[in-house]
RNA sequence: GUGGGUAUAGCGUAGUUGGUUAACGCGCCAGAUUGUGGCUCUGGAGAGCGUGGGUUCGAGUCCCACUACUCACCCCA
C-alpha cells in the first residue's frame, strides 16, 4: 500500500476548516498593517539559497531538496520563505516602487530533508512576512507585535518573545574572534558536536542544549557587548518599542539563528509546552540578503510562523475553533421523490443554502441516521404528500420539532430557523 | 546522520509459559409490524496479525533482517 512520504502530513475533510480558520486571521492580521499577498514557486534555483540562505548552514548542506530538471537545471523546492520573496521584490523591480515593500505569504509549503518528531515535518507551511526597504527599528517592532498579538487572540498562552541583536558585517567578525579566543581555553570540556562547529560557527556553542556547555558559555562575552553604535542604537530602539507597546519580551542573547542571512534583529516567539518549549515564530532583520543576491543594498526585516505548529499549540492548550456545519439542511425523501428532492436540493443552493440528500439508496431511517451524523441543524422531508402539495416536512434535529411550509417559502423558513 | 520505543480489522485495544476456524469496544451496514435520527436490543460485513526469512510437528506469540510509524539528539517553523 502507497503511503505518504515520510514528514508529509494529509490535512483531512473534517479537519481543513481549523486551517482555514488560522489562514482568515493571518490575512487579516497582514492586511491590517498593510501587508499583501505574494506567491512564488515552490521551487526556485538552488543558487538562490545557496546565496541567500548560505552554502555553510545545515539547511543548505543537508536539508535541501535539491534535483536536475529535464534541462539540466539544478532546482531546490523551497527549504524556507525569505529567499524567495526577495528575489521576487528583487526580479520585479519592486524596490523602484515607494518603499517599503511589505508582503506576505501563506500556506507556502516550506521542505526540509529532516528526521521527523513532534512539529518537525519534512513539508510544513509557513505564514510569513517580509518589509523590504525598511531600516528603522519601528519595522522589526511592528512585526514582532503582529506575530505576538496574532498568537494571543488565538488564545494562545505561554508565549514569550526573546530577542537577541546578533550585529552587522561591521561589528560581528570581532565578536566571532572574541568568542573564540573565550572558547579555545575551553574546547576540550565543550561537547563533541559544538567542538566539531567551533571553526565553522561558534555562536552555536552559545545555544547548545548539553548543561556542560551551558556552563561553560554562561559567562561568555555577550555579542550585546560588543555591537556597533549602529547596531546598539537599533537594538535600543527596538526595545523601546516593545516596551512601550507592553508585551512581555526578554533579551536573550543565546538565540542564534541558522540562517547566514540575519543582521542585528534576531527574534523568537516560544511557548512552553509539556514536552519542553516550541519555537512557533522566528525572524529578524535580513540587511544584506537583497544585496547577497544580486540587488541593491536595502534593509529589510521578516519572520516566518509555522502553521502546524500554530495548530499543535492550540491542540494542547484545547483551544477550539469553530467548526462550521457541513450542512444547513439535510433533505430526506421517500420511494419515488429523489426526483424531487434532488430539485429541492439545487433550489436551496441556489438560495445559498447549504443542503445536500442522499445519493447511496439509503432507507428514510437510514437517511435521518445520516443527517444526524452529518450535524445538519434541520431536516426536509419529501414524501408522497409533501410532493403532492409542493411541501417540505422541516424538522428541527435538536428539538425534533416539525412543520410543513410550501416549497416557495422554505428558504426564509429555514434562514429564520438556522438563525 | 545517531539512539530508544512501537507495529494485530477504518480507529482504539486483548491475545496468558508458542497449540483447534484470532477476541473486545467504537465505527460501519441491516433489522426491532414497513413516513423519521440521537437511547436500547439483535444480527452482519470486515483483519489472518507491517514485509521477508528462520527455529518448530505447530508462531500474532521465539530469532534475524528490512520497512514504516513514533520520540529524542542535531537543526529549525
Amino acid at each position: 500500500m502507497i503511503q505518504a512520504p515520510r514528514g508529509t502530513r494529509d490535512v483531512l475533510p473534517a479537519e481543513s476548516y481549523r486551517w482555514q480558520f488560522l489562514e482568515d486571521k493571518m490575512r487579516k492580521a497582514a492586511a491590517l498593517a498593510g501587508y499583501r499577498e505574494v506567491r512564488t514557486p515552490v521551487f526556485e534555483h538552488t543558487e538562490l539559497f545557496l546565496r541567500g540562505v548560505g552554502d555553510t548552514t545545515d539547511i543548505v548542506q543537508k536539508e535541501m531538496y535539491t534535483f536536475k530538471d529535464k534541462g539540466d537545471r539544478s532546482i531546490t523546492l523551497k527549504p524556507e520563505g525569505t529567499a524567495g520573496a526577495a528575489r521576487c521584490f528583487l526580479e520585479s523591480n519592486l524596490y523602484a516602487d515607494a518603499l517599503p515593500c511589505k508582503m506576505y505569504y501563506l500556506d507556502a509549503p516550506i521542505f526540509r530533508y529532516e528526521n521527523p518528531q513532534s512539529g518537525r515535518l519534512r513539508e510544513h507551511h509557513q505564514f510569513g512576512l517580509e518589509c523590504f526597504g525598511a531600516k528603522e527599528a519601528t519595522a522589526d517592532a511592528e512585526l514582532i507585535l503582529l506575530a505576538f498579538h496574532l498568537l494571543e487572540e488565538l488564545g494562545i498562552k505561554n508565549l514569550s518573545v526573546r530577542i537577541n541583536s546578533i550585529g552587522c558585517p561591521k561589528c560581528r567578525p570581532a565578536y566571532h574572534q572574541t568568542l573564540k579566543d573565550y572558547l579555545a581555553g575551553r574546547i576540550d570540556q565543550l561537547c563533541d558536536s559544538c567542538k566539531e562547529r567551533f571553526e565553522r560557527n561558534p555562536l552555536r556553542a552559545l545555544d547548545c542544549k548539553e548543561k556542560r556547555c551551558q556552563e561553560l558559555t554562561k559567562d561568555a562575552p555577550s555579542m550585546l557587548d560588543l555591537l556597533c553604535d549602529e547596531c546598539r542604537d537599533h537594538f535600543e530602539a527596538l526595545k523601546s518599542c516593545l516596551d512601550g507597546a507592553g508585551i512581555p519580551y526578554s533579551v536573550d542573547s543565546r538565540i542564534v539563528r541558522g540562517l547566514d542571512y540575519y543582521t542585528k534583529t534576531v527574534f523568537e516567539l516560544v511557548t512552553a509546552t509539556k514536552d519542553g518549549n516550541l519555537t512557533v515564530c522566528g525572524g529578524g532583520r535580513y540587511d544584506n540578503l537583497v544585496e547577497q543576491i544580486g540587488g541593491p543594498s536595502l534593509p529589510a526585516v521578516g519572520f516566518g510562523m509555522g502553521l502546524e505548529r500554530v495548530l499543535m499549540l492550540l491542540d494542547s492548550e484545547g483551544i477550539v475553533l469553530p467548526r462550521p456545519n457541513q450542512y444547513d439542511i439535510f433533505i430526506t425523501y421517500m420511494g419515488q421523490n429523489r426526483g424531487a428532492a434532488f430539485r429541492t436540493v439545487q433550489d436551496l443552493r441556489a438560495q445559498g443554502i447549504k443542503a445536500d440528500m442522499d445519493h447511496c439508496g439509503r432507507s428514510l431511517k437510514a437517511q435521518f441516521k445520516y443527517a444526524n451524523k452529518t450535524g445538519a441543524p434541520l431536516s426536509g422531508t419529501i414524501g408522497d404528500d409533501e410532493a403532492a402539495q409542493n411541501a417540505l416536512k422541516i424538522k428541527n434535529m435538536a428539538t425534533g420539532e416539525e412543520k410543513t411550509v410550501p416549497a416557495a417559502e422554505a428558504p426564509g423558513v429555514i434562514r429564520n430557523m438556522i438563525g
